[in-house]
DNA sequence: GCACATACCTGCACGCGTGTAGGTAGACTT
DNA sequence: AAGTCTACCTACACGCGTGCAGGTATGTGC
């Protein structure tokens, strides 16, 4: 929002307008999708015109590519970097399990799984960044879970790189299923990473039953 | 494909350009989705013009419901009704895990996901048809979870609603993450289900381990 | 075999969305 | 304080896709 102007630098003014604008087109791209969303929409919902969008970004693909990288970098900080401090390589996926959990409450998450969807198949240079985003995501996954099978922390099972598939899907769908839910999610979401590590859930006696 | 037309009465015609159109819907819908799809490509695909496709659905929303309705039906035949021919609830559960991978090689479930997350918080009529699909399974699958709770095959867990849409969720996700996969698909697929339900791994010596 | 119905096609009007050009008001330079 | 630069807006041209109307050819009832 463009507040009532106190009197502001001109770079504040733009970073201030870009991020209005970033945000708002990443809750667009979440629920309409790429090609489904209409930039006036996009400038009308952060506040301004669709001439401020395009002085601030070359084209819609160009918005698009910096809201995933926006995302990329927020899920980094959010969820990969804690649970890189971890030490324990299983440990550290279901830390990643719970952080996704907490993160899609701001819906941001769904940017991923929207976008990811959409362009699977395409070869559109915003779904080459998805793309790579998930690879890259997926590499470390693999490699924890290589790691944890090593030390024997985690069960053998399928390949690597088909379990952090497996993995990284669940963790979407279930982060979509339970967007806004009440803190069970983050119960769910380590059952279900457990589950797709083959490993035995956590003894849990005391866990609500029915609903 | 019109084929060589050799002599065929009307209603054979109907019927089989009828059926090309709306396989290549279900293609076109898997791939672009619905918003993104274009009509003339649908008919070309299917080896016809956009007249027939006028002539055989009032518009594109008729279309698209009518494929929904097809996939729901297939979903329904191949997956559901070999599920519940199981006797015992847990058996069903995993039994659907497995048609559900099954099914995922003709990319005909993806139709599904793509539909959902397209349009998850709009109101539209297609939304609202695979809305009412999704519906309709998540509560077969929560019965299921719970008449497995009941006779102790399956454990406690989160509410049955919750561990029903991350279960449908977990189909999904994974079905799509190992489109077209070699068989062990349905192994990943039985874990991470198994997972969802709070059940230990079956125990399995002789699975691969690395890759 | 003639009139009719139906499967299917081509061409047109309209709406919607992107990208661009030209204009205004406020910030920086000297 | 005058000039320039930049954030931002409004107005237009263009492409694309849907839905419809009018046409041809092929099956169907009498």
């Amino acid at each position: 929002m463009p507040e009532s102007t106190p009197r502001r630098t001109q770079a504040e003014r733009r970073a201030a307008t870009r991020a209005a604008l970033l945000e708002a087109a990443a809750r667009g791209l979440s629920s309409h999708g790429y090609a489904n969303l209409a930039l006036e929409r996009v400038a009308r919902d952060a506040g301004y015109s669709r001439g401020a969008l395009y002085h601030l970004f070359a084209d819609k693909e160009e918005l698009a590519l910096a809201v995933v990288d926006w995302v990329s970098e927020l899920w980094d900080s959010e969820v990969l970097q804690p649970a890189r401090a971890e030490g324990e390589p299983l440990t550290s996926l279901l830390s990643m399990a719970r952080g996704h959990a907490r993160l899609c409450r701001h819906d941001v998450a769904r940017v991923m799984l929207t976008l990811e969807v959409e362009f699977t198949g395409q070869d559109h240079p915003v779904g080459s960044a998805i793309a790579a985003v998930v690879e890259q995501l997926e590499s470390e996954i693999a490699e924890l879970i290589a790691a944890g099978r090593r030390n024997g922390s985690i069960p053998p099972g399928p390949p690597q790189r088909l379990t952090a598939a497996a993995f990284m899907g669940v963790l979407e769908s279930i982060g979509i299923a339970l967007a806004g839910q009440a803190p069970h999610d983050v119960e769910l979401m380590e059952r279900a990473a457990r589950g797709v590590l083959g490993i035995a859930p956590a003894t849990d006696a005391g866990a609500p039953t029915g609903d």
